[in-house]
DNA sequence: CCGCGGATCAACCGATCGGTTGATTCGGCC
DNA sequence: GGCCGAATCAACCGATCGGTTGATCCGCGG
């Protein structure tokens, strides 16, 4: 039997070093790379390939500071960019965004953690994504089936556009030029944004967006 | 010539553990404890002085989820809490608001590092830390700078109070009812916050002031 | 075809905000 | 004492925002 071959994607050398180590720990796992963004972590991926040392599982961060970020690498990953058949990838992270969440879903992660989840749990999410089941933690879970359930209350994505916009400084003047609509389209967006996030206001709108994770740091 | 004792204090067991493995790898040092929050920590530090095995460091983050933050914990240690000589404390952190490294600075912090130092970085602020020197990462150090050279540029504490009032989603009105005083007071002060940031409404403040790291996730 | 959601736009009006001018008080420093 | 910054407050007015009402168009699904 094998061990399960891990690739680690992470900007933060501490976090590496500390993965390395957990995945030490766990029978039947080895790592045998490291990339610190995406477009490093598909590099890696096709020389393992070519060197006929594929992968079996990718755990990677999302946010990669200025290097490609995870949810586009997991797209080119599916996609066979960097090899067939791809390798399931598993999400760890700290903080993202209801979007983020779903963005890495669609494109295909078969898991997502959060970094703050104790060693037997990331052991856990390793061995049944590399067995190709899906995990998630329980935060995360409990959010995704909060998006389904509520969809009512999800903005659409030109609400969404509005609201980071807003969020950048602009007043309803800037965003309409911004996006070339008038200013009365944007009040209307900003009137069915208030009322889904249940605000008067735009200070309010953009803290509670931030605070439910619908936007993120500007 | 025996090691240096360190304590890790971190909320996250991925960045312990990478910690751990980090330290492991620099020669004259030596991880002999580790706690998740700056009141574990300080129990710790007890109980090894206690057993007449006293840490020659800590390292630390600053912001611990529900448990006592860094900066506290850096001042009940230098006020010997947990005993003297109070050993010096080494922060390392993601990301801090220019407040909160003031804060740990005063509050007898001998360092400040960013988490997404590499290994060497981070062992060159271990051993200045251990031997009395301050330790500062560039970006922190050019940030602490920064503040020095333009103190008029920076927000008074009341300025400051009202920008995280407002950043809360409270309008003139309401900030004025919380603090007690009236809305042409709340607007003087706006004006005031707008100059310094060079903004010219509500949401441009916010978004500065939370780029700049003047202030805080809401 | 109809209904629905999303996007767009306008007009109107009251509420709130931003800018300006002016003023007072207090504490700290020289 | 004088000066300065911080905090407080007011009045005024134009600009912008928030709420309401009303409308059209498009694409999609039943």
């Amino acid at each position: 039997m094998p061990d399960i071959r891990v690739l680690l994607v992470d900007d933060h050398p501490v976090v590496r070093a500390g993965l390395r180590a957990m995945l030490a720990d766990f029978d039947g796992v080895t790592v045998v790379s490291e990339a610190a963004d995406g477009g490093a972590a598909l590099a890696e991926l096709s020389r393992l390939n070519a060197l006929g040392e594929p992968v079996d599982l990718v755990l990677m961060d999302l946010q990669m500071g200025s290097g490609m970020d995870g949810a586009t690498a997991t797209g080119r990953i599916k996609a066979g960019d960097a090899g067939t058949p791809p390798p399931p990838v598993l999400i760890l992270t700290t903080y993202d965004t209801d979007a983020d969440i779903l963005a890495a879903v669609e494109a295909g992660a078969a898991g997502y953690m959060l970094k703050d989840a104790p060693p037997e749990q990331i052991r856990q999410a390793v061995l049944s994504a590399a067995a190709g089941q899906t995990a998630l933690a329980p935060g995360v879970a409990a959010r995704l089936l909060g998006h389904i359930r509520n969809p009512e209350t999800a903005l659409s994505p030109r609400e969404l556009q509005i609201l980071e916009l807003l969020a950048t400084g602009l007043g309803n003047r800037g965003i309409a030029r911004q996006l070339f609509i008038s200013e009365a389209t944007v009040k209307t967006h900003l009137v069915h944004i208030y009322a889904k996030l249940g605000v008067d206001n735009r200070t309010a709108a953009i803290a509670v967006a931030r605070q439910r994770r619908i936007i993120r740091d500007s």
